[in-house]
DNA sequence: CGGTACATTGAGAAATTTCAAAGTTGGTGG
DNA sequence: CCACCAACTTTGAAATTTCTCAATGTACCG
């Protein structure tokens, strides 16, 4: 798995971080996702919430580990890995983050980050004061449950993840995990034939299945000469689909 | 790991669950955990909400998953063990449950409960109408708020859980399961020198740990031989607790 | 006594990691 | 245009970890 990563994988130094800052919040209005993302329905209208845009370029970090964070971090454009750092180094990925995905939602209520998030790409991503996202909540019941749907997804997400970790062999978690990146491309129109985005490393993959990109590759190997599955420059494609369902055995 | 349970361990049959109902609401009045949980704070004096006391029988369901609820559980006294059922009739421990826990705060919202709980010792336990409950909530966001900390400890531990079986090898999971139950027994005051309870079965750990008995077995066979951690008749005792923190890497 | 749940052991098989070393690719500065 | 570098991908072989299969042993209960 990944080590503590080079410098060049974390933010090089804080008195220059790779981020040009900026104020906007119509950049909300016009974020393609509308209003049919949680992000969308908080900032809908009339919220008044002033979200300041930030850009980091791939393999930096958009949050760390310890962080104290004042406002709630939304990812605009790109994609994210969150993960948690281990105390020899070592690193697991919990969950791919990309284009309206909130960071945490937990993070409305603890300033303390408890776990790092990592550009894959380039990452566009918003950040809303706290403040006043929990003033909105606050007067808003009908958010809150919106916003506790989004946290039961993430928690069922996670158990699934803790289901794939633990009782089953990495064939089938890679299958999963790809199975899951059709669906979201699906279902956010960006699946085009068999093919859609997938611009992971095998580092990645790895970090997210919880196995070593030595394994990864030779997996991912096998798939391509199976004519299963294929992965090249950031695009995947799925040549047998009714193969990859039969090893996630979903 | 475990397979579909066979009969026993699952409740046999609707008609006659082994269950004895009873509806008390002073129960919670006299738990010896107070207002220190949330279940507490939830039922504190003025609530008003009727809780329902139920008991289940070690090896048999509280819960299934996919079961349609319109309650909430507490667990007021035993050890039960959420996990996740796979496809393939393995199954995932995703947590211990016991005195004072929420089987799943996410429950507020969701009927369709996401996951099992099978009863590990004897169980007793509360049901709270969601109704009542998400009606106090909506008067107070103090308690939205004491909700939501509940929800993201638990979203926090489970990404430990991931990084466990992601990242770890057997020993430092089952030294870090020990290590938690052992803080968590101090706690409550269930501690006794370097003794406390412990009723898991040696696949409830597997089950946990993402392991098998047998692997479990030979993994505490060692431990003991090397005089670092015994496990007998429901008894827990840690006799070289540096070297467990040192197996654990925390 | 018979049965069920649980713990324990041995031996071989399979999955995965580790170590070591090349091969590729894209961008950068000269 | 070329050399060079960093980030990535690929391969081989040996070492570890963990699982599977197959028995056997043990304690408690009705």
């Amino acid at each position: 798995m990944l080590e503590e990563g080079p410098d060049l994988v974390e933010i090089p130094s804080q008195p220059s971080p790779p981020t040009r800052p900026g104020r906007t919040s119509s950049v909300c209005g016009n974020c393609r996702f509308g209003e049919t993302r949680f992000c969308g329905t908080l900032m809908g209208s009339v919220s008044g919430i002033q979200a300041a845009q930030k850009t980091v370029r791939a393999r930096y970090n958009v949050v760390r580990s310890g962080d104290i964070k004042d406002s709630v971090v939304v990812i605009c454009e790109g994609w994210a890995l969150s993960y948690m750092q281990l105390s020899d180094g070592k690193r697991q990925a919990l969950s791919i983050l990309s284009a309206g995905d909130m960071v945490s939602p937990m993070s409305l209520l603890e300033r303390r980050q408890t776990f790092s998030v990592q550009a894959v790409t380039d990452v566009r991503y918003s950040m809303l004061p706290r403040r006043d996202v929990k003033a909105r909540l606050q007067h808003d019941f009908d958010l809150v449950a919106a916003w506790a749907r989004l946290v039961a997804m993430q928690a069922h997400k996670a158990h699934q993840h803790i289901a794939d970790l633990g009782r089953r062999l990495a064939p089938a978690r890679i299958a999963s995990l790809i199975l899951q990146a059709r669906r979201q491309a699906d279902e956010v129109g960006d699946l085009v034939g068999d093919t859609f985005p997938f611009p992971l490393r095998q580092q990645h993959i790895a970090d997210l299945i919880g196995s070593t990109t030595i394994h990864i590759n030779r997996l991912l190997g096998t798939l391509r000469k199976d004519a299963v599955f294929e992965l090249s420059h950031g695009v995947a494609r799925v040549l047998d689909h009714p193969k990859l369902l039969e090893m996630a055995e979903d």
